[in-house]
DNA sequence: TCCCATAGTTCGGGAAATTGGAACTATTGA
DNA sequence: TCAATAGTTCCAATTTCCCGAACTATGGGA
């Protein structure tokens, strides 16, 4: 298995970035591992909104956030521990991850409101 | 040809949004509407960071953006008159319009550096 | 040491999205 | 009415995405 790739942060292109983020499970995986406090693991999405996602498609999933310079993984003992490179992307794009990762809750708070509203009913 | 169809601004999709985005040639279009102060025709973009983009191309990614929320277009006699949803967006999704922009900009200004850097060897 | 379980990766083929040339539509002006 | 201009639609070739099956790597036990 060859060492996972990261990406230097100042090689790290916007394009990459919106891209790895307009999938709507991948920016699930992402808002959870950046408002997280230690890292996570892959097998962690299992399942995401409620769907069930295969571990190829996760796999895939989490190359492409690394790839794309938005987390770091690193193996520890059998399992992957990957953490969002928050820090390191503000310096590169201000404002971009933050704004992206609260958009994902606007947009996840409108969902809630819009089951409350049809409970209501 | 049926009539253009722009989503109600609470439609708009961070998906949609970030995906129109993630595209080169979408990204230098929209950034260069957005800077604008009148509204631009679909034409005006025939070449985008000095390559040529066959029209029905362009048609598409004017479609994608339209789509997307992120412009609205109107039929001004011949032509199409191309403007940026910026307010209605930022009132969406606060922030995410400008710090892409602001992104994309960003890294065309450390390719003019590199281009520069290269020059002065 | 060998085997098993767990966690993830890679491969490969079918499905879906993108691209761009050619043909088409809509509008204006002569 | 005809020609010119600005975009759109159609369609086929290419590319990308998805996920099941097979594979690899690591860490325990027995």
């Amino acid at each position: 298995m060859r060492p996972l790739f990261h990406p230097p942060i100042e090689a790290v292109r916007l394009e990459a970035v919106l891209h790895a983020l307009s999938d709507p499970v991948r920016v699930a995986i992402f808002a959870d591992i950046a408002g997280a406090d230690c890292a996570r693991t892959c097998s962690a999405f299992a399942s995401v909104n409620d769907r069930q996602i295969p571990k190829s498609s996760l796999s895939q999933h989490f190359k492409v956030l690394r790839e794309a310079g938005l987390i770091r993984s690193e193996r520890q003992g059998v399992e992957m521990h990957n953490t969002a490179r928050c820090a390191e992307m503000e310096g590169r794009f201000p404002g971009l991850v933050a704004a992206i990762v609260k958009a994902h809750e606007v947009e996840a708070a409108g969902r809630t409101e819009g089951i409350e509203g049809l409970a209501a009913k």
